[in-house]
DNA sequence: CTGAATTATTAGCCTAAACTAATTTAACGA
DNA sequence: TCGTTAAATTAGTTTAGGCTAATAATTCAG
């Protein structure tokens, strides 16, 4: 009497994504933006076997959020797409909130949010967003996503892809703790503007001069580390 | 050779709770305090079926959070104590932020805090502390225990139980939503203060004139449902 | 075009935390 | 004290989301 035959009001559909399937979305967002994304790429970045994403993968497309064909990895359905740019959104929110307002520091801060982003509600996000003044990038310099889902793309290049006398700011720096903290040493942070003073293709040491005058030479590994963006 | 027997690390006792875990921990404070709370109580509390909550307490007993003997209920531990009380300092500090800085209303403020609570770390809570001026009652008036997990045990009492006479301010009011809206309708919210003019005997209404002359007689449902606290 | 090497999948198992149905214990009134 | 009722427990099942070991498909180098 109450289910009237195979209608389009499937379970899996509706009900709305378990933190764990809001880590795979994102995965496949960061790994593979709309193309389609492996296994093992996915198995990688969230430290889980490789059966374990096949399996997700599958129940994954039952819920609509992925295109997923065997052997040939999963990409993003339009839900799916939403799905992570609305994640991304609420994660760079609360960073913005932990670094400017509760004085967290660069190390500490994508842990908690990490954890937050699943467990805040949209209103939340909103009233958050409408609490920092509506950014439309976080302190790393990365863009948030609109509340609509549309967003500007990222644009930013690892400085060892600089040219020498160009004029760059620093938009976010890998996460790697013992990078991050030689960087931080060194003033090397999000924001900071920076000129290229030369970049030397025999062993890819970039050196920079900073707002201050102060010169660095950055190896190829801390070239790779450091992203910027055309000033 | 990694396991030289059967000394005092047992896994069950050294992880950190899961939010279901926490959640029995907050009823079980929130239903018996120190005492020992009966199954039944608290799947009723928490919307669990009570062969689940039976099933929960023998493995928080494992974990060291509860004391329970079959057909006898469950009463925390230190341990267990003290996890309760964390719970309920990031669960109010929370609820202060959402009310002062966020916008929130009363209704939608106890659903958002509930998830978050869960989520968020030690480091978090105390930042967030720091924040709001280290407050030590949330804006229901509850007290907001302290990071070393003193608090001050809540004074207040339902209405129906005040003396004709008496001035008293309203802390909290029950979290039933049709409750609430009545009583916020009226002017009727925490922080109020409220004389007593009347509390009838025969029929348990209970009539009071607010801050602004206003009168309001209350029936017994309504008197039970306000929390006050004398002044 | 064939055979490693890489990647992915299948099969089977585990744990946490819920459920229902059936049974047992406790508690209380006559 | 006995029997009825309310509460609690046991037994067995389910679902999400992990895991390992074994197998299969794909890809790439020669």
């Amino acid at each position: 009497m109450a289910s009237m035959g195979a209608m389009t009001d499937d379970p899996a559909l509706t009900r709305s994504p378990s933190a764990s399937v809001e880590d795979y979305v994102k995965a496949i967002w960061e790994v593979a933006g709309s193309g389609a994304a492996s296994t093992k790429d996915v198995a990688e970045r969230l430290s889980i076997a490789p059966p374990s994403v096949t399996n997700m993968f599958v129940r994954m497309q039952e819920m609509g959020l992925v295109e997923y064909e065997r052997y040939r990895g999963a990409s993003l359905t339009r839900r799916g797409r939403g799905e992570a740019l609305r994640l991304i959104r609420r994660h760079r929110l609360i960073e913005t909130f932990l670094l400017e307002h509760l004085g967290y520091t660069w190390r500490e801060v994508h842990e908690e949010a990490e954890r937050l982003e699943h467990a805040v509600s949209d209103g939340f996000t909103e009233r958050l967003a409408e609490f920092l003044g509506h950014p439309d990038q976080d302190p790393h310099g990365d863009p948030i996503p609109a509340a609509d889902g549309s967003f500007a793309p990222d644009d930013s290049f690892p400085l060892g892809e600089a040219a020498a006398g160009q004029r760059v700011r620093i938009s976010k720096v890998g996460d790697d703790p013992s990078t991050l903290e030689y960087l931080g040493d060194h003033g090397l942070v999000p924001g900071r503007l920076l000129s290229v003073r030369e970049v030397r293709d025999l062993d890819g040491v970039v050196t920079v001069e900073d707002e201050d005058g102060g010169s660095h030479a950055l190896g190829e590994a801390l070239a790779r580390a450091v992203f910027v963006r055309g000033e």
